[in-house]
DNA sequence: CGTTGGGTTGATCGACCTCAATAAAAGTGG
DNA sequence: CCACTTTTATTGAGGTCGATCAACCCAACG
């Protein structure tokens, strides 16, 4: 459960991270990220600014609550985002995947926690130094608040699906959305990584582990899917999708 | 179920829409809105771009899947911000009060619908032509990125409430949410204003009318709140805010 | 004064949860 | 590489919270 999302990005070099091409130019996510919007002489500035991180899988990003000092540029593997109530519940606002913004929230302290799925790379920015940069340049601002709103929208559908769909509709709308984000990033698109946990799962579309695998068998049994080693692979797009949409 | 936000900020003048003092600097909510943020000659400027927008009660602002021409701030009044699925269920996203802005997603079509509660007006503006102008100053960008990623919490928030709460606890944290939403607009807060009906509530928590009403009576039943007309009264404040934080 | 839309209340049902057991992977240390 | 533990996934049986279905109340309004 942890490499499948490396491999899809394997052959390519990385960000700043990377010793070897120590610019952005090289960057597998750069043109999905907000330094698509970049110019070339900015791109070096905000690699200056930069500092790599790498973390193993379930190694902590940042947690809720405390203060937000930096932010981050997923460049390779996921992260979860969630948020802990006092007696343990656990919503999971979001996965983020290679080219996510997190800290998109203006916020003195983080809403939610992070932490990696898989192991991880990301650039990493004083949010001070960060913003600074961003200030002084209106386009780069207009393509953070781009960010920001379309991260809006995915939140806004995200409470369609808990507030009024059924399990296997949140399932099926849980694939469709993650298929999505998969082919942005690679080509293929019938196998969809899941580098989530079913209760990762569960605890993202307001359901319990049993619920999901339930659901994830009985669709797996009419043949809509089949489940592989951390993945699926949809058989009946058609269903799928039509489930989502309800 | 219609005037009591108007009570709220009936002594006042409201923005552009008051053909006696035509200028935003008489704006009852502007220091609450994006308009907070701008120069006295910017504020002249955005004046003159807006068109008054009045509407009464239930009538549309916007729909959803149509081109997004406009951007809304609202002056006066409420309004709910939904989708409607293809068999009919709804989810409301949001309940709009005075001084918020319609219009945060950047899609080409509109994500939601929105129709107003009560009678309402807003400042409307062309999309293309509030762009150019929001365009042309950084901080009025910072500005809108600051709502936008304001937007973007409670979202999160809320995609808490709907995935992982009992529905007394999604009553509680609803009326305490807008509590504090009101408290902003007019000093007053034990009383909370509810312009929406039991079916706008429930579609809100995900939750039918008849769970919306059973919650509420048992909270009035234990004294913990009291049912007015078109609101409701808190008296246990603090059992209401236990429930909401869990 | 009938009609209509919103709200409340009761009886029953069912989708999903809870609890429990087992199976299958994935570490872990010798 | 093999025991051994731990984590994750699956499956079943039974319970429950909130949904559904239905009746009724009440205020607004033409």
């Amino acid at each position: 459960m942890a490499s499948h999302s490396d491999a899809n990005l394997a052959p390519l070099t990385l960000c700043p991270n990377n010793k070897a091409a120590t610019h952005c130019e090289q960057c597998r996510v750069r043109s999905l990220s907000l330094c698509g919007a970049l110019e070339p002489d900015e791109l070096f500035e905000l690699d200056r600014l930069s500092r790599p991180l790498s973390l193993s899988a379930r190694e902590t990003i940042f947690e809720q609550d405390e203060l937000a000092q930096n932010v981050f540029n997923i460049t390779a593997g996921s992260a979860r985002l969630y948020r802990l109530l006092p007696d343990g519940r656990r919503q999971i606002v979001g996965f983020a995947l290679p080219g996510d913004f997190l800290g998109l929230s203006l916020t003195e302290r983080n809403t939610f926690s992070a932490d990696a799925l898989t192991p991880l790379t990301a650039c990493q920015f004083s949010r001070q130094a960060f913003s600074d940069f961003v200030d002084a340049k209106p386009h780069v601002l207009r393509k953070l608040h781009q960010l920001a709103s379309h991260e809006l929208s995915m939140a806004q559908e995200q409470m369609v699906i808990l507030g009024r769909r059924t399990a296997e509709e949140k399932i099926a709308a849980f694939l469709i959305g993650l298929r999505k984000r998969w082919a942005r990033l690679s080509q293929q698109s019938v196998t969809i990584p899941l580098p989530m946990t079913r209760q990762d799962i569960g605890d993202f579309l307001g359901l319990t582990v049993e619920t999901v695998s339930r659901m994830m068998t009985r669709l797996a049994r009419e043949k809509a899917l089949l489940i592989v080693p951390d993945g699926v692979r949809l058989l009946d797009v058609k269903r799928i999708e039509a489930l989502a949409e309800s």
